[in-house]
DNA sequence: CCATTACTTGGCATTTTCGCCAAGTAATGG
DNA sequence: CCATTACTTGGCGAAAATGCCAAGTAATGG
């Protein structure tokens, strides 16, 4: 039953169904940040961050930049921060205003 | 690190990346629904279906009533559609003009 | 060049999720 | 009552996701 289109939508939503893949997406959503300054925020091994910087981008969720030798991470999808909200004001219980 | 708020979201957001689940939430953003029609459109067992409603309605998507001995399951949130539309429009490639 | 920093990738063990079967519960009809 | 329908729950093997370590690549500085 499951199409190909429903299997991409489920690839996009799991690209944020996890603790650390989260925590990244709102950090970005304030700002770029290279893979070090995201490896402090969810203290995990480099490798790990990494993997999951992969998920997303492949997701669409975010782009990367190089410069010099850090990578810079940022957005790449407009409605991220709204959906972050949105899923935050379902988690508070509430009705979510903006969407 | 991650925050019980940010685990809380996390489960809120799992309950949506699944193939057989983004199914349902679909198909109950066009109208309530019984279990057995469910297990039609998702075509898994009725024991696989009843396990993934548990938990969209412990994530708050979707609720349900008990009619007779049909229970019927309705969305539980109104972001819910609004959500899917702009899942699907980021899927296409495109970008989300609803969020 | 060579060492160092900043990352990415491969591999693999551990944990989590998934889905069927079997069994249990609740409502309805005869 | 008893059988049937419509579900839910428990259990367990199979499949997928996760995270660390080790190894590989690219840019920079000396």
């Amino acid at each position: 039953m499951a199409s190909l289109t429903t299997q991409l939508q489920v690839e996009i939503i799991k690209a944020l169904a996890h603790p650390a893949r989260l925590e990244i997406a709102q950090a970005l959503s304030k700002g770029e940040r290279c893979v070090s300054d995201l490896v402090e925020l969810v203290g995990s091994d480099m490798s790990t961050v990494s993997k999951h910087l992969r998920l997303m981008r492949e997701a669409g969720w975010i782009d990367c930049e190089k410069k010099g030798q850090q990578v810079f991470y940022h957005l790449g999808c407009d409605c991220l921060p709204t959906f972050l909200d949105c899923i935050a004001a379902i988690g508070q219980g509430g009705t979510c205003s903006d969407c």
